[in-house]
DNA sequence: TAACAGGGTATGTTTTATCATACCATTAGA
DNA sequence: TCTAATGGTATGATAAAACATACCCTGTTA
């Protein structure tokens, strides 16, 4: 699998989890302390997020990390 | 769990998946066109290692990304 | 027709991951 | 003993993530 495919799968792995959770982009990035502004290239993997910022994540959303990483 | 522990953990997978695979610092760095110099921060969970780089490591150790991610 | 909420974009700044190279210490083999 | 391999450190440069703020568009609703 190709970087930018892999970095769009983590986003939109992301994004479903955090509709399932309900939660609008400024909700998400006021539980875990990231900007909407700064969520939405994570989510649409453009991006090339850290480790810690998809802990905060999936803190926030109250899932594992792997989750993000289930394709 | 903390980011600094969350990290360490996640070099500790890495070291022993390299190990498990008998491949030296040089020989994995070899296979995904990483220095061994910047490998070992990341095994140490001394940097805050990117989701391509994981990939990169993951791809070259012949494992998924998630193995890294399972403590 | 406001006003607001939601998703999304743009951008300048700061921080830091990655790259690349050089170097050190220890250990095993010739 | 010398050499090479291995793990590890240090560092300067470059690219880019994260931060913070401001702004735009669309749909909804008072």
């Amino acid at each position: 699998m190709n970087e930018k495919d892999y970095l769009k799968l983590i986003g939109q792995n992301i994004t479903k989890v955090r509709k399932r959770k309900n939660l609008t982009l400024v909700q998400l990035g006021d539980i875990c302390n990231i900007e909407k502004s700064n969520l939405i290239p994570i989510e649409k993997g453009r991006t090339n997020v850290t480790a810690t910022t998809l802990l905060k994540i999936a803190n926030a959303l109250e899932v594992d990390v792997q989750d993000f990483f289930k394709f």
